[in-house]
DNA sequence: CTGAAAGCGCTTACAG
DNA sequence: CTGAAAGCGCTTACAG
């Protein structure tokens, strides 16, 4: 079943049969409608690998993302694959382990199959990957942050911007001494701990013993140790905001193994607002974030830019949404 | 970069450099070593839309999991690229939603791009989608479940063997009125249902009562829930066992609400044990399910059978272990 | 708007 | 063990 079987039912050339079932113009719409019938009537699917050897590309799009263990890249994926196939492209999805130099290899890799589309997360890679996406030429989509360079295209939100209102939030609680606890240190971690450090700042009340840093990965456990070591080295501190759900939760649970009262005594907040939070005890103040929007935008973006288009901006923040429950 | 640039370099034929690259006897060792460097050389790499349009075969495997929101399986997947990775297979992640139709569409469509490999969810589907499968000539291996038929590829564990060790280590505790609690109620979910059902049976403390289904997807929030259920009808019961562990972790949250004492009221276990057991309050209990193991066995397996070889077994079985903890 | 020719970069038989 | 020929099923220019 090819092209050949579907042009001679239909009456036409072979190319013509392309033309009209890639929707290219320039084809008599009576055509393209015998054609449509025909191929329809016969069963005909395109051979994916023969297209892709004369075009020069696929209909693969490769995602690179750091973790499928974080809750927040599986709902991105997951939108993200809701826009694509019914588009007709597969998802490759490659996972970095927040390590830079196997994005380079990933990428390096996924580009030998000409890949339709690139979908990256965050804006920080080697300039080694930066200059492999452009030289490509493939269409690319940076997600999760959002570029000031017109050159990048990205979707996402502002980072230190949601950090820093989860902090003025707590300080209008009235907290005074509120420590940031961050893990793995990624560049979004990082960001949103310097949007927490400019609140406390611009409030006169940033002290760098209120930052906690450790590059191990984060968890639930990894959460309760670092609340038990603010707890244990600042008794002072009265508010600790995790720059992700999961040490929230791990928090809430060492609090109540210490007998320590939240609120009352320390209030605790996280970000991303995973499933679960309204279950903690008490139920956990966080941050929205808006991945599964930032997955179906990114994939129309990346749509439009692989049908040659020009998306209507090389950049959209999608925001984010305090959510406030009675961990604060 | 082509095959007939390294054909010249190498001063052969293209179609002995294929073969010497592929691997292919019938090629003199001298030979392959030079061609070899001449390909190092030139860095050259095969295009794999070219190899697949001529060998109707591509190097995709296509991976059909019900969801990337339960952890498990997305620690299988990790494991399976990391196998199918380095041999120069690409993974094609489709998820069903636990829905037999969806899984049927996905194939179809996984299908017409030829994948040289299958990595299927379980041994249960539609008809449609067993013919597909078997139609197509593509080696496939079944995950998660291990099948008595010589005629499938599996690689998994006795989830009903589990899921009756568990209620035999609940039973030896003391405990007496001991109710199962399953969400999703997909065919694992039942089998582990069945396999404490035996367990209890042979303990001649069957009840039907003590069985709660809900085919709502597993959650923290539902695991509350269905535990507050139980704690309200059935006021006896000693024990219950979580089809999952997000279920029991919300059912120890609940219990904490409700100021039930675990596991001196009632003992509370899970399954899978999944990240965090050791956090709760008190730790869960749980068994531990090898999926990673299973995602690179699986991997291995099918890796055996697209080079053309025999796996040792149709079926491996990996068994599982008890993680007794403060919760039972 | 439509088509004949050439070619994408490999591998599959078929010879020798 | 090695190679010349044909072909996988499309799309890309190039004409008209």
């Amino acid at each position: 079943m090819t092209l050949d079987d579907v042009a001679h039912a239909a009456g036409v050339s072979p190319i013509t049969v392309s033309r009209a079932l890639r929707g290219e113009r320039a084809v008599a719409p009576e055509l393209v409608e015998r054609v449509r019938a025909a191929a329809l009537k016969l069963g005909y699917v395109p051979d994916p690998a023969a297209r892709a050897l004369a075009s020069r590309r696929s209909t693969h799009v490769a995602v690179l993302i750091p973790m499928l263990s974080n809750a927040l890249f599986v709902d991105m994926v997951e939108a993200i694959q809701r826009r694509l196939r019914p588009a007709g492209y597969q998802t490759l999805i490659g996972i970095t382990h927040y390590d830079a130099n196997e994005e380079e290899q990933l990428l390096r890799e996924h580009l030998l199959h000409r890949p339709a589309g690139l979908l990256v997360t965050g804006l920080e890679r080697t300039p080694a990957t930066r200059a492999l996406i452009a030289n490509s030429g493939v269409p690319c989509v940076h997600l999760m942050e959002t570029s000031t360079d017109p050159g990048v295209h990205s979707v996402g939100f502002g980072q230190a911007d949601a950090a820093a209102a989860m902090t003025r939030h707590l300080l209008e609680r009235g907290r005074r001494r509120i420590a940031f606890a961050a893990a793995q240190l990624d560049a979004r971690t990082l960001q949103r701990l310097s949007g927490w450090r400019a609140a406390l700042t611009q409030a006169g009340l940033y002290d760098p013993v209120l930052e906690w840093r450790n590059p191990a990965p984060s968890s639930l456990a990894l959460g309760a140790l670092l609340f038990e070591q603010i707890a244990a080295h600042r008794p002072a501190v009265d508010a600790v905001f995790f720059c992700n759900d999961d040490l929230a939760q791990g928090a809430l649970l060492a609090a109540m193994r210490l007998r320590i009262a939240v609120p009352r005594k320390v209030a605790i907040a996280g970000f991303n607002d995973l499933t679960g939070n309204d279950q903690m005890l008490p139920p956990l103040t966080s941050v929205r974030t808006p991945r599964a929007e930032i997955g179906s935008a990114g994939a129309d973006m990346l749509l439009t830019l692989m049908q040659g288009g020009r998306p209507p901006s090389h950049t959209v923040d999608l925001g984010f949404e305090l959510v406030v429950r009675a961990s604060t």
